[in-house]
RNA sequence: GCGGAAGUGGCGGAAUUGGCAGACGCGCCAGCCUUAGGAGCUGGUGGCCGAAAGGCCGUAGGGGUUCGAGUCCCUUCUUCCGCACCA
């Protein structure tokens, strides 16, 4: 008997399948579609085993639902653009476009080993001008809309390489090829896009996803969002008039016990007010130093609070209070207004401040229940809501009812206002690399700023010979790019030498491949009308917030431009876990890799995708044993032999009338067997359907095979025809998560050869056949287990309870004492409660 | 600090709605087969007591609801993840 060659089989499969187009399929509106969508990869280094995770997932799902009968769009692509591309040209002298096709051509040959059932004719790569002139067409578009914008933004700055860096390139605060030079910061023009217009609807949206949606990656939208209601105050400065300082508090009611004003070293403001000031040189230093150490502390939350006194104070437009003006470290520039009150009974922060440089601490806000606050006894700030006190005429109110009125009274009163702010803000998409979108853009002298019409699109990124990494934007150093015409006079202009940033190209990806050969449209609305949105999307928890709000915003713009007709792109997310080995995530820089062609060399890629399904639920972190990862090879092997020793008997007959019809005639050993499939299946086929707890599912089959093997030798006392249906229904269930030893043993079990089983009809669940005759109830006296014994099936409670109290062993252990109370589930249970 | 998830054998992990805890696999033990086994097959495998029958204990700790709790409620602890001086 041959044994399980998994090499061969899966080439044979894998070639078949490409001839049939197995996994093409075009739109038609009178089939259901399923979209199956991976996150598709960032070509980089060698597949391991935790990128193949997130493709078995999808390809099983992608071949269930096949097989459930939905036109099922499953497609890939490559996140081409990047700085590593970038990085490798500089460090190796390759060209980041020969980088990144070496690393495609190579993900694509392990994703082709490992028999992912993608419609490869959709294929796209976001580093070709075919796709990324829709980047730029996009941009246009929203340039036209006022959702593309510039201002003047804050970059890293390496003083030796003359350049910008990267995030990713700032290690502990310094270039990450100058390690002890600090990266500076530089205020250049950037553009950026109005995701905050959209703040309010991303956040409501994230209920409507509440139900396909894991609730921490919602949960960490909403915090990202974060959605503030508070009110926007202005303090006069005294000494300056016609100046203010504006702060924001969600905390208005507290505002009679601010003893202070602290704004961030970055402020505006700072400059004039501290001009002239008594000991200004002095002040100008430790601004500096505050300064500094923001840009450079890794650890700024964990930093000890420190300020200094402005020598300038404010008036509380409240109270009319003169208050001192500070300087503060914790006060961030980015949010809010950057200055805060300082109100120190009231919040931690303050309190902290206050205490370490002697502001008072007034107490303005008393707990409606317990002890009332005394200056004596205030050893922490109060901050929850409670009732004002030595509040002025607001003295009495509850918080809640303060902060509104106190927020009405500052716009009557001309000093304020309610105020909703976000702590999103807006997306900078400006990036001084090269390997990227250009921006459509130029400059020119009289016109100024001048959109790239849209028939001159695409803005083709120049090849360049060179990468110095040093100098400001790469493609400045590239004449010919830089110098063009102006479209609207004709004059010299120059072009915008920064790219936009990858996410941009991620944000809308998966509605090109609906249509990604389109050359007149980012993609047919008509064809996205019948594809999109993405019923399942699948990906790691790493883009939880930053890809996957981008490409929510990105869907409104497009709604809002009357290109697509739905609100959200993506019905349901799932995360998976990762794959560890020694308790860390695979990566090269650790060593930890298990590579995945090596793995399907030494098992198959069969092996492969059924270990990373079973060790874990899909969710869940999974760590890589090469020992148990021998128990799924083994299973494969077993099933193989079962399936060959009897094929030779089985392959002539016909399955087809179905067991069900006859079910009367049934022997013991044949019952037993369709019971155990089709209970298997009814488990199996839910699994697929909801949860995808693959790694039960997993464990169903190997019992049903133990079934099997208990059942031996089938010869005797089993019809071929029912051992047939009972392996057909066995390899039916095994072909979405290891397709090709299925199809194998579907071709062995005397189908037609190449009668593919992708689009097999998934089998139908017979209740009938997996009910039990007899069912052992467990006996209970006062809830503990006393007995089993064996009953005909389908009794209902009392029935039940008579059965059991009538046998003489359950009578003997209650005999004696009084049964008070008789609890019956029907086929499960009976439990006797005695006095 | 805030938010989220989770704690079950030696290990990965099962357990629709509250109903036999530990399915399935790994590992381990014993046996069969074999010239050999890192192959295959059979059986065993939560802890304690017991020769056995059987009994007691057991899902992080404590309390509660219930005829019955891994599952529901309260509480304490631990771990992991995310955000983090967000005013």
């Amino acid at each position: 008997m041959a044994e399980y060659d998994p090499q061969a089989i899966e080439k044979k499969w894998q070639a078949r399948w490409n001839a049939d187009r197995a996994f093409e399929a075009d739109a038609d509106p009178s089939k259901p579609k399923y979209y199956v969508l991976e996150m598709l990869p960032y070509p980089s280094g060698t597949m391991h085993m935790g990128h193949m995770r997130n493709y078995t997932i999808g390809d099983a799902i992608a071949r269930f639902r096949r097989m459930r009968g939905f036109h099922v769009i499953h497609p890939m692509g490559w996140d081409a653009f990047g700085l590593p591309a970038e990085n490798a040209a500089i460090q190796r002298g390759i060209h980041p476009r020969e980088w990144t096709n070496t690393n495609i051509a190579s993900f694509k040959r392990v994703m082709h080993r490992f028999g992912f059932s993608y419609d490869w004719r959709r294929e796209i790569s976001t580093c070709e001008p075919e796709y990324y002139r829709w980047n730029q067409w996009f941009f246009l578009r929203m340039l036209e809309k006022g959702i593309a914008y510039r201002k003047r933004s804050r970059v890293n700055w390496c003083p030796k390489c003359a350049t910008v860096l990267a995030n990713e390139q700032v290690i502990n605060g310094c270039c990450w090829r100058h390690e002890d030079t600090p990266v500076e910061p530089k205020e250049i023009e950037q553009w950026f896009l109005r995701i905050t217009q959209y703040a309010d609807e991303l956040l409501d949206a994230l209920q409507q996803l509440a139900d396909g949606w894991p609730e921490r990656v919602l949960t960490m939208q909403r915090n990202w969002i974060g959605k503030s209601r508070g009110t926007r105050v202005r303090f006069a400065v005294e000494g300056f008039s016609g100046t203010s300082i504006e702060v924001f508090t969600t905390r208005v009611d507290t505002i009679y016990g601010a003893s202070g004003l602290i704004l961030a070293p970055e402020h505006p403001l700072l400059a004039t007010l501290v001009e002239g000031v008594e000991g200004h040189a002095e002040i100008e230093e430790k601004l500096q130093t505050l300064r500094r150490r923001l840009t450079r502390a890794a650890d700024i939350a964990t930093a000890e609070k420190e300020g200094f006194f402005t020598g300038r104070y404010a008036r509380n437009p409240f109270n009319g209070e003169k208050i001192p003006i500070w300087v503060g470290n914790f006060v961030l520039m980015e949010y809010g207004t950057g200055a805060v009150m300082c109100v120190p009974a009231h919040d931690d922060r303050d309190f902290e401040f206050a205490t370490k440089y002697g502001l008072a601490i007034p107490i303005v806000i008393l707990p409606i229940e317990g002890k009332p606050l005394t200056a004596e006894t205030l050893n922490a700030s109060f901050i929850e809501y409670g009732k004002l006190v030595n509040s002025g005429p607001y003295t009495g109110l509850a918080s809640d009812k303060a902060i509104e009125k106190m927020s009405a009274d500052a716009e009557v009163r001309g000093f304020g206002k309610g105020e909703i702010i976000f702590r999103l803000k807006d997306w900078g998409i400006s990036r001084q690399r090269y390997w990227g979108t250009p921006i459509p853009v130029l400059y020119c002298e009289k016109c100024g700023m001048v959109p790239v019409p849209d028939k001159d699109l695409p803005v083709v990124l120049p090849p360049m010979a060179k990468f110095s990494g040093l100098g400001e934007s790469p493609l400045a150093s590239v004449p010919e790019f830089v110098n063009v015409k102006c479209p609207k006079c004709g004059g010299a202009a120059r072009r915008e030498t920064d790219t936009m940033d990858t996410f941009i190209d991620s944000s809308w990806y998966f509605y090109r491949y609906a249509d990604p050969h389109n050359d007149k449209a980012p993609f047919d609305p008509a064809l996205v009308r019948y594809w999109l949105p993405v019923d399942q999307y699948i990906g790691g928890i790493t883009h939880a917030i930053l890809h996957l709000l981008y490409t929510r915003f990105f869907c409104k713009v497009m709604r809002d431009l009357g290109l697509v007709n739905h609100n959200e792109p993506v019905q349901r997310l799932f995360t998976q876990g990762m794959v560890l080995k020694g308790g860390m995530a695979m990566s090269k820089s650790k060593g930890n890799v298990v590579g995945a062609e090596e793995m399907a060399q030494q098992y198959g890629c069969d092996t492969g995708r059924l270990y990373t399904l079973f060790a874990a639920p899909p969710e869940k972190d999974l760590e890589w044993s090469e020992q148990a990862i021998e128990g799924c090879a083994r299973f494969l092997q077993r099933v193989y032999r079962l399936v060959s020793k009897h094929a030779e008997r089985l392959n002539k007959v016909q399955v087809g009338s179905g067991a069900a019809a006859s079910l009367g005639s049934a022997t013991p050993k044949e019952k037993a067997l369709l019971r155990k499939a089709h209970q298997v299946l009814r488990r199996v086929t839910h699994d697929f359907e909801t949860r995808w707890h693959f790694n039960s599912v997993t464990a169903l089959l190997m019992e049903l095979v133990n079934e099997i093997h208990v059942q031996e030798p089938l010869e005797e006392g089993v019809r071929p025809e029912i051992a047939k249906e009972v392996f057909e229904l066995l390899i039916m269930m095994l072909n979405p998560m290891v397709p090709h030893l299925a199809e194998e043993l579907w071709e062995i079990l005397g189908h037609a050869p190449g009668t593919s089983l992708a689009h097999a009809a998934w089998p139908k669940f017979v209740p009938e056949l997996a009910a039990e005759d007899q069912v052992e109830i467990v006996v209970q006296v006062n809830g503990r287990v006393k007995g089993r014994m064996l009953v005909e099936a389908g009794l209902d409670k009392e029935a039940l309870a008579e059965r059991v109290l009538a046998d003489p062993k359950i009578a003997q252990l209650v005999d004696g004492q009084r049964v008070v109370k008789r609890v019956a589930v029907p086929d499960k249970l009976v439990n006797l409660v005695v006095a």
